[in-house]
DNA sequence: TGCAATAATGTAACTGGTTACAGTAACCGG
DNA sequence: CCGGTTACTGTAACCAGTTACATTATTGCA
């Protein structure tokens, strides 16, 4: 390439302030003491050179990116906002920076677009990765934080998560001894993932609890995005046998405006011909019609500690384990209740 | 530092391949032609050694970063989910990676955490930037394309947004017109910020159309943010001297949220005491209680084009100017009308 | 006063790729 | 059979920083 870089070296500013470059260097990673003068002068060099070190070189000298990165399988859910946003500020506040990348998991045939070669470390969003590409990683002592998801047993890594389990089977009792509910549907998240397997596993132990059989046919598959819950629960209501349902476990409240969606155009009231429930309690659940009941998790919270728990980790602190934050009910009208 | 890098180099592959480094990155870039059993040996090499290129040191010399920025003010929002939609597919269909971070415009004393140094070109939403530091990576020839936010006068920079005025003229008109509204609330954005100013210039027109004067009591500041416009019409209601008001225009989904929970806390009926209407239509606008009328405008293309725009920047095609995407009245309940 | 520790700086090797330049071998039309 | 392409490959300079090592000046303390 001809075109020349037309960017300012630290070579031109060593020459410009009389000094080394390993003195520019030293003063722009204050790890070096420099007297006072040449500090001056470098920083008036700078600015009026309007210096900024070229980010590439700097990775490639010192083997370090001050790059995090986060890896999902998809974007489309509300539930990323607070996610992002307790990420974001602490990535910021240590000065680092935040790549974001989908990385589905069909696409083996091409390696994670992040990873060791662009990143200090990454925070893991559930399927973001295979368990074989996170062993890999773990085995080259890649930093790496789990997010919604804990690590396969052998494998040692920090992972931050909430409580699906408990009160999957709390929201499900409550249709059950409160509202007398008995034909629970559940919309499953995308299977596999964690959560929608502990919020399953909630849901099934509130059924038997309660002298409920479970029943296949009443079980959904979604992915935790409205337009899915929406088709799904669509193509269930208008089928030819219908099968009896009086509440919905929605498994997200994302999924649960799908869900209130085809019940309205169905004709179905909530809550009273069918309760709906659903997990997360995003900004907008309290305004929906009606008011959602669902479980409020703390996913700013999650995001915040993940990515502290990484920036632990390059400081060579031990992992945390997997840290459980907790969720709680949040009743309001759309099982019924009346709040 | 001591710690070796334990990644895998171009020139271990070169040698277990029994080839030059020359050809591996020839091989690794398609940039020249390479015979055919060459190929192959580098394929099985590469899979075998897990190899995956320095990205810093590809940065450095091709002077090529293969990331494109997104510079926000900030994310609390779930606006910026369709948005981030439509920009990270595009970005991945490019095989580039995507950095985002926050800058606020109060933090004058550091430089933008992305910029030239290591990104190939930027994305820059709303006020991510000043117009003097805009201006300054124009001068450089630096590839932004500005989103929701159109250029200085003096500088010519792709930008993408959709129509604020004329919409907001009918969605306001529509109160007056229809409802009958005469005391309509303004919830302003941030100030200086366009798509907010260009909704408060439709504002005033409609109510000048209808001969209504305007009253700069009836205009709250808000941040397009849930929790400040709840605070801020809360404030506004609960304090001594009422003025008397009909009529809400939130400038944006997201603030409805937190106006409509301010009225319910008060004792206002929507849309019997006041209507209520929004701009952006995020997902779950038609489930508010009650569903909200607002204007529908394609975030997720806006994201997508901007995109798309920055790439033919880097293939050298011209600027676009501006690109004003259309949007269109959403008629539900909360202003009035019962659909 | 002498000697070690510390402060401040410079030289140059090194990071892991890309690519200009050069060279060899095979191919091709006349 | 010959000059000109074309296909393929290698050598080594270069990208813009960091840092080990060396050097000199200064300070602290016995």
């Amino acid at each position: 390439m001809t075109i020349k870089s037309n960017s300012v070296t630290i070579r031109e500013v060593a020459q410009k302030a009389g000094v080394s470059v390993a003195t520019v260097s030293r003063y722009i990673n204050h790890n070096a003491p420099i007297s006072k003068d040449v500090a001056e002068r470098l920083k008036l060099v700078m600015t009026e050179l309007r210096y900024v070190p070229h980010a590439a070189a700097r990775q490639l000298a010192s083997q370090k990116t001050r790059v995090v990165g986060l890896l999902l399988n998809t974007l489309h859910n509300d539930f990323f906002v607070p996610l992002l946003n307790g990420i974001e500020a602490v990535v910021r506040k240590h000065e680092y920076n935040l790549v974001i990348a989908t990385y589905l998991l069909g696409s083996r045939d091409m390696p994670p677009p992040i990873g060791p070669h662009n990143t200090d470390g990454m925070l893991v969003f559930s399927d973001g990765l295979s368990d074989d590409d996170l062993a890999a990683l773990n085995d080259r002592k890649f930093p790496m934080v789990l997010v919604h998801r804990t690590p396969p047993d052998s494998l040692k890594i920090p992972s931050v998560t909430v409580e699906n389990k408990k009160i999957s089977f709390e929201i499900v009792n409550h249709l059950i001894k409160i509202h007398g509910r008995k034909h629970i549907m559940l919309l499953r998240g995308p299977i596999h993932q964690e959560d929608s397997y502990w919020r399953e596993t909630g849901y099934r132990s509130a059924l038997e609890a309660n002298g409920i059989p479970f029943d296949e046919r009443l079980v959904l598959n979604g992915d935790f995005e409205r337009n899915t819950a929406y088709k799904v629960l669509n193509e269930f209501i208008t089928a030819e046998k219908q099968i009896p349902f009086d509440a919905i476990f929605t498994g997200d409240d994302d999924a649960a405006i799908g869900v209130l969606k085809a019940l309205r155009e169905n004709g179905c009231r909530v809550p009273e011909d069918v309760s709906v429930v659903g997990f997360d309690d995003l900004g907008f659940s309290a305004f929906l019609t009606p008011p959602l009941t669902t479980v409020s998790a703390p996913t700013e919270a999650v995001g915040r500690i993940a990515a502290e728990q990484l920036f632990s980790l390059f400081d060579k602190q031990s992992p945390e384990g997997v840290t459980l934050l907790p969720t709680e009910l949040v009743i309001r009208r759309s099982c019924g209740c009346n709040k």
